[in-house]
DNA sequence: GACGTTTCCGAACACAGTGTTCGACAACGT
DNA sequence: ACGTTGTCGAACACTGTGTTCGGAAACGTC
């Protein structure tokens, strides 16, 4: 009974595809809400009776993805980096709009405080506050994860993952 | 003969530091152009005789400095971090203004790029593509910068530097 | 299949912010 | 004292935002 009405589904669901399609196409920073509504063909009152505004469709639109994502880092805390690199793979369009240069940064920094909250447990390194390893490490690695969607995914998850444990050998994290 | 007009150099002397100030009060994206003109002053035409819009003169208003950095790299490019760290501590308001959370994005990204070139020709990594491991150590000086602005700037520059030292053993760079 | 409910549409609206124009005036450097 | 150049301020057109509301359509349920 939770989301019983299919017309919220397809109307949520076509704004979504609309997001990640422009995005694509012409960058977050770039879009209208009118563009979206057009391409969604959703009208002007139903987008703001769901979303107050673009950024909060665009968070809604990384919702499930970042669940799933924190799920599996909880299932499997100390190897952070591998996990993302290999969700990323899984969902490649979702993640070049979202996290990709052409995407808005709010993406990018949530998925920042995900992989920070799990380093900070997870690295030490003696006479360096943990909070400073854990920002650098994640810096690092979000680092990576644009260049690497902005290279198309260019090497498996895995190869990703070895550069990174290759780099950051100060600790046993991956 | 250059910059001979006296007014030239105030209005945009004066532009530059109610950016600056309203930066570090509101942040960059709540603000509006005339809200930089209501701080300085300046009338509205004047503004935009000067400057396309907003993010012009945030760039505008990095560049001095900016060049200063590129020399001083230019200089000494061998370690890039320690530079840049010295440097932002010598300007504390303005870094914290610019490259803080509060400051746009853009002039991050410049930064990013300046100290990525320089590291690029820097690092070296068995079995690593150059370019991926500056980028993963540029975004992280980045986030230890950033980390350091936003705890304003306790330590002094050596202090971070050795911590980059300490986290990045990979290479000679520092 | 008929029901009451919920959602959607679409047009209208007020509003905030942008970037431009222009004439009058003031400050400038020489 | 001169001609030049920068600034002011008000007006303007324009784009985009977020809200409102009544009528129509789609929904789940019984």
């Amino acid at each position: 009974m939770a989301e019983e009405d299919r017309r919220v589904r397809r109307t949520r669901r076509t704004l979504h595809e609309a997001l990640i399609e422009l995005v694509l196409e012409r960058g977050y920073e770039r879009l209208t809400v009118q563009d979206i509504l057009d391409r969604a063909d959703v009208g002007r009152s139903t987008f703001y009776a769901h979303f107050r505004d673009k950024e909060a469709l665009l968070l809604a639109s990384f919702d499930d993805i970042r669940d799933r994502l924190r799920e599996d880092i909880d299932a499997a805390p100390d190897r952070p980096a591998t996990l993302l690199f290999e969700h990323a793979y899984q969902h490649q369009r979702v993640y070049r709009a979202l996290c990709g240069r052409q995407g808005g940064s709010l993406v990018i920094q949530h998925v920042h405080g995900l992989i920070g909250d799990a380093l900070r447990e997870q690295l030490a390194v003696d006479g360096v506050p943990a909070e400073v390893v854990a920002e650098f490490h994640t810096s690092g690695i979000l680092g990576l994860l644009v260049w690497w969607i902005d290279h198309d995914f260019c090497h498996g998850p895995e190869w990703l993952a070895g550069v990174y444990r290759r780099l950051a050998p100060s600790t046993m994290a991956s």
